[in-house]
DNA sequence: AGCACGCCGACT
DNA sequence: GTCGGCGTGCTC
């Protein structure tokens, strides 16, 4: 990797921009910069460009330079858009880095990086020509419509003709109006980002001094009868003393006056209201509170991750749940802090409750900052300004928050490192931020990463075995809790008919009993979500499927409807089997839903709360349920993956996995890494302050290997068990991965471009290739899959050499005319 | 990603 | 005959 960037010759002499522009180009274009221009294009400032016929974008600057384009004439830039940089060099490496490694554009990271109100789109907007006069009888009636409109108005947008002609379709109109000379055609940016106003209330400047001040309030003749605005004047000037400024909304709230009130005031010129902008995000304090003590475990496994980094640019904290790795970092970040350096805390999006954020406040105030998914545009726009300009020194975010502009960053910590939510699936850039953390902490002169986990991944473990990365272990609980007991229970023991409709079998029955009895709180994991896998004919067998994916359908009993899980569409159940005419249908029952019902028939006084994205797909459900359950309103939390992430619960004494079958049948490489990882996550759960909790399993294979490891705590063990069959097998991490998907809406074309393709390949990398195969679901919207698998041995250049190879040949595979519709999806270290 | 261009089916 | 469906290629 060449890490070097080119000679940037003065801004002045550069007359031409290279430019990404927020799209899937394979390369980046180049714009000529116009003299009056000249001074304030620098790279990574964002810049108004047309690009086609009529779009306008707003791209980033990646470098200037003096070479003219050979084989084109570079159209001038618009506009420049920023004053001062929005982005520095250390994102615009790391865009690069991130295109080359993922196979994708820089486009695509850009448009993942940027908050979309940096994005800005093009609006069309229809002007009236005003020579055109307003005889338009001549025109169809729909272009009558908007011409009518648009003499009335003089512009409209495109969305607004929309409207007018109930219509998506209003392009031929609008060509007609065009044509007629009724209207042309105008494309503006839009900034999209606005600051929030907020009325504040200001005492007019007449009555600044003390003596006109007194005058008014003892002898003017508007304030006289006006007793209730005189109450209200004396209240502001209270708050003004003791508050400084005040917003109108604060000022009514603690007066308790009304809104007549202040009008009438203002009106007769005594208080002045006036707009201003405000920051959304609530300021807090700037400073730094480490209020507790370090265990001696602790402080040992800080000495040892300091003198780690000191050699190694990666530490990786392997400590068992609730070991307080938290309290660890919150003293490197502190040291990171008086240095006057930033520093990126990552966590899985899910675990960014207000429970992990209040407590990271709790000791950092002000300077830390918050960035996630849930945050409105503008809030992220406010965020990246204040990382850029370094008025926040810690973010808090989940994947995405690798992307801010960090200047001058010292660590990064990467908590729950395991975690798959690092890795983005869907769409590009299909990025690690973990590892897209450790080549972006490469680019500071002194920036070292943390990673930390109960249950590392086998990547970052190996990695630390082998040297790569420090390692530090913490093997000791907090407090001296003990480690869950774990109990794993046969379920083959209840066979027989009255147990055919049983989810929770007897034992883990009486065991939530006992702990609810005790007033405890209990966790049920169930891998699943929705009520039931599907509907099914009780007569033929015959299951309802997706039109557009190939999977049967999820039965939801709170939309009394079937979902597809994959595509989103939903359809009304079914009635009639169209397959073999029956109305008999059955319900195989399972996931959380039916978890929380079955819960409800044995305990009907409980209370019982259901996590899944389904039951809190609002913005605060999620954070709602946890502070319920972390109050004890509820009694039992019955969840998906979701209630694995990093929560801590102080009165849990049992955790339920209610089908550790499910868990343990995945067919995938990772399985029993997986499933040891979610189990002994979901265990940490149980028993956290109040003595020991315990763990109770459900499965029908007692004697996996896997559940005899999570039952004794042994991740080294398991690592150990599972290391040679990758190494067998040809997986991480003895290789590296790079999965090939194949889209097409023709399943013959599909197959035939996977196979012609691996021909291609054959030659240099046969003995990596796996496959091609058709996926398990091999339909997703409509369009079928193949899949290859490439498994490289870790070489850097072989690996680099091989994507340069697979791009090569993925253009040969489009020259072909019956393969030209085939997507290719490269995916780099899929998980 | 748009959007224009161009080539085949069902309509005034 | 043409209107409009979507498959294909191009944008500095």
């Amino acid at each position: 990797m060449n890490n070097e960037l080119p000679y940037h010759p003065p801004a002045a002499m550069a007359d031409f921009a290279e430019v990404i522009i927020p799209l899937a180009l394979p390369l980046n274009y180049t714009w000529a910069i116009p003299e009056e221009l000249k001074a304030s294009a620098v790279a990574g400032c964002r810049v108004e460009v047309n690009l086609g016929k009529s779009k306008k974008y707003a791209g980033v600057i990646k470098r200037v330079h003096t070479t003219p384009p050979e084989f084109f004439e570079a159209k001038e830039i618009v506009n420049v858009l920023d004053a001062v940089p929005v982005v520095f060099e250390s994102q615009l490496k790391l865009w690069e880095w991130m295109a080359r490694y993922y196979m994708c554009t820089e486009g695509e990271v850009m448009a993942a990086a940027l908050p979309a109100h940096f994005k800005l789109s093009s609006e069309t907007i229809l002007v009236f020509n005003e020579e055109a006069g307003d005889d338009f009888t001549e025109l169809d009636t729909e272009a009558f419509l908007v011409a009518e409109a648009l003499l009335l108005r003089k512009e409209l947008k495109l969305s607004e003709v929309q409207q007018i002609l109930e219509s998506n379709h209003v392009y031929p109109v609008v060509n007609r109006l065009i044509q007629g000379r009724i209207c042309y055609v105008w494309e503006s940016l839009k900034e999209s980002y606005s600051p929030k106003k907020e009325t504040f209330v200001l005492l007019h400047p007449d009555y600044d001094s003390e003596a006109a001040l007194e005058q008014l309030l003892n002898s003017d003749p508007r304030l006289q009868r006006a007793e209730k605005q005189m109450e209200l004047l004396l209240g502001y000037l209270h708050f003004q003393k003791t508050e400084g400024i005040i917003s109108k909304q604060a000022l009514l709230k603690k007066t308790g006056a009304s809104d007549t009130q202040l009008k009438g005031l203002a009106d007769k010129g005594i208080l002045v209201l006036e707009k201003r902008a405000v920051d959304r995000i609530s300021v807090l304090p700037k400073d730094i509170r480490i209020n507790f003590k370090l265990s001696v475990a602790q402080t040992a496994a800080l000495e040892r991750i300091r003198s780690a980094l000191e050699e190694k640019d990666v530490c990786l904290l392997h400590g068992v749940t609730s070991s307080g790795k938290t309290e660890i970092y919150i003293h490197l970040i502190e040291e990171q802090i008086r240095k006057g350096k930033q520093v990126l805390y990552m966590l899985p999006e899910i675990a960014l409750t207000s429970q992990t954020i209040r407590r990271l406040q709790r000791h950092f105030g002000g300077h830390i900052g918050v960035y996630h998914s849930r945050f409105s545009q503008n809030e992220r726009v406010e965020i990246w300004n204040k990382v850029r300009d370094g008025s926040l020194k810690v973010i808090l975010g989940a994947r995405s928050s690798l992307f801010l502009p960090f200047q001058d960053l010292g660590m990064i910590v990467c908590d729950e490192e395991h975690d798959t939510s690092y890795k983005q699936m869907e769409p590009a850039p299909r990025y690690h931020a973990r590892d897209a953390a450790i080549y972006f902490a490469s680019l500071f002169s002194d920036c070292r990463v943390v990673l930390g986990s109960a249950t590392p991944s086998f990547e970052s473990y190996s990695n630390a075995l082998n040297g790569k990365y420090g390692l530090v272990l913490l093997t000791e609980r907090f407090g001296n809790i003990e480690l869950p007991q774990i109990g794993i229970m046969d379920t083959r023991r209840y066979r027989s008919k009255e147990f055919a409709d049983t989810i929770l079998f007897p034992p883990l029955a009486e065991s939530i009993g006992g702990a609810l009895g005790r007033g405890k709180q209990v966790i049920l994991f169930q891998n699943r979500r929705g009520y039931t896998p599907y509907q099914r004919c009780n007569t033929c067998g015959w299951v309802p499927q997706c039109k557009y994916c190939d999977v049967s359908l999820n039965y939801h009993k709170v939309y009394n409807k079937l979902v597809c899980h994959y595509c989103g569409t939903s359809y009304p159940l079914m009635v009639t089997c169209p397959s073999c005419g029956s109305h008999d249908f059955i319900q195989k029952q399972f996931g959380t839903e039916r978890v929380e019902e079955a819960l409800q028939e044995l305990f009907p006084g409980a209370r019982v709360g259901r996590m899944d994205i389904d039951a809190v797909r609002g913005k605060h459900a999620h954070d709602q349920l946890i502070q319920n359950f972390e109050q004890q309103k509820l009694d039992i939390l019955v969840g998906t993956q979701m209630v694995v992430k990093g929560l801590d619960f102080e009165h849990v004494e049992l955790v339920g996995i209610v089908d550790a079958d499910g868990i343990l049948s995945f067919a995938d490489f990772r399985v029993n890494e997986r499933a040891f990882q979610l189990m002994e996550q979901v265990s940490g759960r149980a028993g956290r302050k109040h003595g020991t909790g315990s763990v109770l399993i459900q499965t029908t294979q007692p004697e996996h290997p896997v559940l005899l490891r999570v039952q004794q705590h042994e991740y080294r063990a398991l690592f150990d068990d599972e290391l040679p069959k990758r190494e067998q097998f040809g997986y991480p991490p003895y290789t590296r991965l790079i999965r090939l998907t194949f889209k097409n809406k023709i399943r013959d074309v599909v197959r035939d471009a996977a196979t012609w393709f691996t021909t291609g390949l054959q030659d240099r990398y046969g003995n990596y290739i796996t496959g091609p195969s058709e996926p398990l679901i091999n339909k997703v919207r409509n369009q079928y899959l193949m899949e290859l698998l490439l498994k490289l041995p870790r070489s850097t250049r072989l690996i680099e050499q091989c994507k340069k190879d697979v791009l090569y040949h993925v253009a040969l595979l489009h020259q072909e005319k019956r393969y030209r519709s085939v997507v290719v999806i490269p995916d780099v270290d899929p998980f």
